[in-house]
DNA sequence: TGAATATATGAACAGATATTCATATGAAAG
DNA sequence: CTTTCATATGAATATCTGTTCATATATTCA
């Protein structure tokens, strides 16, 4: 009885027990909203950048290409934590690796991550 | 005994087994890192946009003000869940809200956060 | 081939976090 | 002022996640 009826389906729960819900209000924004597994991949990439060990990581590759251990030594972490992380953001596109010898070094993928940190940086440190 | 010594100090301890380390990148790297409290403020920033719910609100309120109901019923979302994300996004500057009688609407703080929102957007769905 | 070194990975654990449930607050209408 | 309705919030819980520890893999060098 909340002006929502028939052909909806799939999930008809109530989630609040307002009655003054605006339907069109709610049509139009559904219609603009992306797909909900383009929104769940973008909840993920934002993740991947919302861990303080991953950002140092990012930020160290920033200007230069740089091996596991110095990682480990530079951001003050364990080699197994940085090459955990590490293959997170490999995972997730944002670093790439090239093997030197017995060093394996890492380097920003794309200038997408750039661009998104700096666009971080901008709202952090205005 | 790894060509780092004397005035460092605060932690004295090895991170990794590597003796191959390049102390002149290390110093590099670190000189050009923000302050530690930025990438921390970074990195919680991210984290706010790094949950489908909180993205699914935020794109919801892209293009209009609506109140905690209306987003609730949109997003197939509890009443409570909505407030509760709403309040960290409104802690992290993301939202603001306005009363309009017995209903509180929420809208986008600025157009940073549409900026970082589109920035995710252009690497996830390239 | 075998030893040494750099990196990767699996399991386990501790800490963080999103949702639910119950209830409190605050505005509005009688 | 009392009731009703919209929103906020605290506590509890189940899930997720980052680090550590132990160990595996892979490359170089003797």
């Amino acid at each position: 009885m909340n002006g929502k009826e028939g052909s909806m389906a799939i999930q008809d729960v109530e989630h609040c027990e307002c009655s003054e819900i605006h339907q069109n209000t709610i049509e139009q924004v559904l219609e603009q909203m992306p797909d909900e597994d383009v929104l769940y991949d973008l909840a993920e990439l934002f993740k991947v950048f919302g861990d303080s060990s991953r950002i140092r990581i990012l930020f160290a590759l920033y200007g230069a290409d740089i091996c596991v251990c110095d990682l480990a030594e530079t951001l003050n972490m364990t080699q197994s934590a940085v090459s955990h992380q590490l293959k997170i953001l490999k995972q997730s596109k944002l670093v790439n690796s090239r093997r030197e010898g017995k060093q394996v070094y890492y380097f920003l993928a794309d200038d997408h991550v750039r661009r998104i940190i700096a666009q971080g940086m901008e709202h952090v440190t205005e």
